[in-house]
DNA sequence: CGGACTTTTGATTGACATCAAAACGCGTGG
DNA sequence: CCACGCGTTTTGATGTCAATCAAAAGTCCG
């Protein structure tokens, strides 16, 4: 019920995946811990596709290339999240890590295995249903937001799932939120400096921000008042 | 393995999902049928989730709408295929049949049961699997790709969906297609008769089209050759 | 045949991309 | 501690693709 539905008009992620992982699972079996630095790949889109993951620290990019070099990172994941499940026998993304980062491995076989025999287990099937919601989200801000909206509401949920009023991080590049939001780097960069010059934000650094004017930003994210 | 999985990086929908719901599955008691003439709604956006379904016959559109008018459409679902499974409480798009259609309708209660106890049955999970995928092969349209390329692709996936070569209807209206592809009305128009003028795709009325040169459509697709 | 909706074509504008370069931040080594 | 070098971020000037505005042509049905 946060203002922020409105601007998406999806909602999702009810609740905190992790702490439903305690019972014993069938496809909890098997698991492995895995540490990666930054820029660091857990796989390459076409890889054999024999894990998916959840976060235990760091921050992961799911992404793909296409062929001129440009790129779309379809989601970021961070502490808890369950990612890689809805794979093929291969890879559909690359998974990089932003940040130094660790994650748990589970085995896709025995997944599948439980899939077909009792019916896929509650948490994985929880996060595929984040996943879809998150993917569904950024379709409208792809399709159908300006630059300027996409950058407000790409803030307001990194502030609203880090839940660190006053300061949030930004482990991701420039580059990073330019190929997530469709955007050039150039465009990402105008779009914040004109949001700290109405004084919507405010950036101590380049990778941490602070929402300064709550109901402005969202209004620029709906699309109401309009930067410049 | 088709050429067009280079188009869109991603791969999708393995097997056909009507095939699979024979076993008596726990979720599949308490269907119903349902009927709709085309530009009737199932259920619109905020609706309280009490069904998911499965699509008989005609096909059936899912979109969001933002306060200014704008359009999203997330997905078309055909002949077999099931959506509105990833609800929550309340639907978050509003679905509505393009044709006349005809749809079977699951109690998500049942659904929730299940999953509950004994885990997700396993075409659920399959078909939100394959929603994924092509959410995220929409984002990838959608965020990197030109409006050609983006016209040039959705026709070679419907093409490919169908499965009848020589000759694919495009059930949905211009709007529809433009409100899909996160562009106007006009400017799909202008890449068809591009299309149309260079000989790659033929149009005996605006509804249906083949395609005449499926690796110059492809080239478009990729971004190789550009039309103009 | 007329009326309403959908599709197509044309002219112009505008938002974002592209090209280019300066400013900043940060780690390394003198 | 400061100078240097390199990667990232920011700002500026210009270009371009698709949106917008406007109207004509086509299609369907009563």
């Amino acid at each position: 019920m946060a203002s922020l539905s409105k601007v998406y008009v999806l909602r999702h992620r009810s609740g905190d995946e992790t702490s439903q992982m305690a019972d014993g699972d069938a496809a909890l079996a098997g698991t492995c811990i895995k540490r990666l630095k930054a820029g660091e790949t857990l796989h390459v889109e076409g890889d054999p596709a024999l894990f998916c993951y959840q976060v235990i620290g760091g921050v992961i990019k799911e992404y793909n290339t296409l062929e001129d070099g440009r790129r779309q990172i379809a989601d970021f994941y961070g502490m808890g999240e369950i990612f890689g499940i809805s794979e093929h026998d291969v890879h559909l993304h690359t998974a990089e890590a932003i940040s130094e980062s660790t994650v748990r491995c589970f085995p896709r076989e025995a997944l599948e295995r439980a899939s077909s025999t009792q019916g896929t287990p509650r948490v994985f099937f929880d996060a595929l249903v984040s996943s879809l919601h998150r993917a569904r989200e950024r379709m409208i801000m792809l399709g159908r937001m300006s630059a300027s909206q996409r950058v407000a509401a790409f803030l307001m949920r990194r502030a609203e799932e880090q839940g660190t009023p006053g300061h949030t991080e930004l482990p991701m590049s420039r580059q990073d939120i330019a190929d997530h939001l469709g955007l050039t780097i150039e465009t990402v960069c105008r779009s914040l400096t004109e949001m700290k010059k109405q004084g919507l934000i405010s950036m101590p650094t380049a990778r941490q921000f602070a929402i300064a004017d709550k109901g402005g930003l969202e209004e620029v994210a709906r699309g109401v008042s309009r930067l410049v």
